[in-house]
DNA sequence: TATGAATGAGGATTCATTCAT
DNA sequence: GATGAATGAATCCTCATTCAT
């Protein structure tokens, strides 16, 4: 009767073995990039042998490839399946995105695949077709999606669609670029607080930086909450 | 005296060579990385051998610091003076400062920098210290200065000083970047037009996002110019 | 009694493993070489987990002895047996030892030992003297046998018997070789119609052998087929 | 005055290390077939470091590839042109080249790159078609064409071209590897007397292949030599 | 018996750095 | 000063073998 026990741990250490290879990879791979990354100690990390690691991923590439897969491909499209069903102002979406975005990616391990990207594409092409394919597109839609649906129901400008998105993301990108370079070493460079960065990014963004109209004086500093501006 | 022809030829390329050896380390290293270019391919560009190439610089990481040095440090200060003496809208300065850091840095090998500081400042860590107190600091003066002298002349809001710089800066660093990273590897990723996508963001950052007031119907000061409104 | 049938079955199976294994594992040694063919194959081939393997030869040597013991022993002792039996001229004798040899050995994956043998037998010195002993003497004997018959009888000159030997066997032996290695490789190399190769040996070597050179103007009991005349 | 010295030295072993490296490969190649061969251990029998090794050759293949250039192409080149300008009988011009070769190759360490083939094309195949290119198609080129002078000038009987010659050099391709697999295994398997061998192997072709049955009778047991039967 | 997850020694190749010339 | 031949530590990946289940 006893003997399904070990069957059990035995099992439920195979199965567990992809997870925790991948999450030993992305903490190692965001500490010391793609190439610096010794296949030894991701192992190591995971607390199994060198070989193991081979068990599972047959090489360190298609290893860094399931760490996309396993940290962001998801994250993306659940962002889109909120995109989808959001029925308040597409400010109000825009907000809830961004603010989305950094608590489950920007601010979490995940947010340092981005800094592997920047840094180590150019020497592994194969990588670059991937990432593009696996993330930047279908992000890009997800926020350039609300940005049109914020034309199309009259609430937003009709900016270069584009130009906007890359706009849009970008500080929350560096955000985390920069938490995982030089925001890591020390607490040296200027420190940010993301939360209210992403805040003043919306603010600018929605209500610009000029001074004057008469309306704009009038709202609070933080002017956005999911009961205001409906159709702005 | 016929001694002395050769002696000069010789000392002008003696005193040449560790220019031409930074200069080659930085094209290498934008190329590929710090740790991915090898020291022979450096000494090959400059047009010197692999042992030339010590004889100059102690180490390869010497030889980065080097390069960060050589490229970034004086630029600052040029964009620091325009600031200190311009005499127009605070508006026009900032459109002024990003296009020239775009024309004078993003756009040049020198920009490259900024890929390599984020990818493999971790694995380097004396090189963060020189680096905040080089370029981060001045050039987080100089932008949000421009902001405070557009509040204080009543151009702009008052804005979060620390937050709205870093709204400003980013999208063309994170250009920059792209340029080096993803944006190197053939037609992939939505490709962006650099003069367009600053265009852009000052329009955004300055008019806002916002479909309403009437004030938007009349033309601005500085309106989308005809390909930035093409879009949508 | 319920019981006895599936008990039958596996008995059966577990019965036939080692011969399953022994199988696989020729095949895989003769296309891949002993050292390169991979033991996870074998077992794969065979049907059976890595584990097990090693649970019928203790290593990968001692299945690589088991092979050949399995497959080299019995088929020389075939051949004296039709020789000691055979009751025609040592001309028809030879030619049906080498046809024979070559269609019970040469051209079966037995043949591909030879290559084996030939390859790796200098990295497996042990295997060296099993071999001699219980191939390469027991078939040198036969056949110098068969030229010592030939001689007895006056059908053949007086040739050195043990250098006649090698030369009669050689080339059916290179044959195999031949076909287990650059043969293997697409259609490069002149290709070899084994069959015919045969008859041009024979006929080469028995108007070297036979004691009456005046016989050779008549037709020969066994002339040169139509398409050996062929080429030229 | 003496500085003159080190140059040279240091010259003379730059110029001298290709050669002691291809050397060492060759001698461990053939002991231990080329996958089995590490290549640290050729760089040690050359006297050199790893690293070494691969200043000059860029990788094992490669290294192999030329140990087959430096040791059989140029040879085969040669007896072509002893055959391209011989004027005696075929019979003599293929006695000297089987012994030729015998001296030359099977009997010197470059014997053994037949082996190699031989054991591991099938894993490598680029190797089969350079093989194919470099030695198979040249080799048999030189042999059938001597085949073929001797029946064009009616020398010899009208036999299948292509497999005569590979009945032709087949013994002599056997003798060698055999010296280099069990044979090099202490004195074990019947030994041979490569000379005699040879012509054995040639007073049995020739005497199948001689034009004229009659003259047979008369000649000595080794019948060829420079002086005699001009024309046959 | 049978399995297959885990191991870790082993091997090809790279590249920063040294140093004799 | 220059050179570039030589070094050897470092790193990815393989695979025979073991052993808990």
């Amino acid at each position: 009767m006893l003997s399904s026990q070990p069957t059990v741990t035995r099992q439920r250490r195979k199965e567990a073995r992809p997870q925790e290879l991948l999450n030993a990879a992305l903490d190692l791979f965001v500490e010391k990039g793609f190439s610096a990354a010794r296949s030894d100690e991701v192992a190591a990390r995971a607390g199994v042998s060198k070989g193991t690691l081979y068990l599972y991923f047959p090489s360190k590439e298609e290893l860094f490839k399931a760490v996309v897969r396993n940290n962001l491909s998801a994250l993306i499209a659940q962002g889109q399946a909120i995109a989808d069903q959001f029925e308040g102002s597409s400010a109000e979406l825009l907000r809830l995105l961004l603010h989305a975005w950094w608590q489950r990616v920007g601010d979490t391990p995940a947010g340092g695949i981005f800094k592997i990207i920047i840094a180590e594409v150019r020497n592994f092409p194969e990588l670059a077709q991937f990432y593009t394919d696996e993330v930047v597109i279908p992000a890009h839609r997800l926020l350039s999606g609300t940005l049109q649906r914020g034309i199309d129901r009259g609430e937003f400008r009709r900016v270069p669609l584009h130009d906007a998105t890359h706009v849009l993301i970008t500080p929350l990108l560096f955000m985390t670029l920069h938490k995982h370079s030089i925001g890591a070493c020390s607490a040296m460079a200027p420190h940010i607080d993301p939360v209210r960065l992403i805040d003043t990014q919306i603010d600018l963004v929605l209500h610009g930086l000029r001074a004057q109209p008469a309306e704009l004086a009038k709202p609070a500093k933080r002017p956005l909450s999911a009961t205001t501006r409906r159709t702005a």
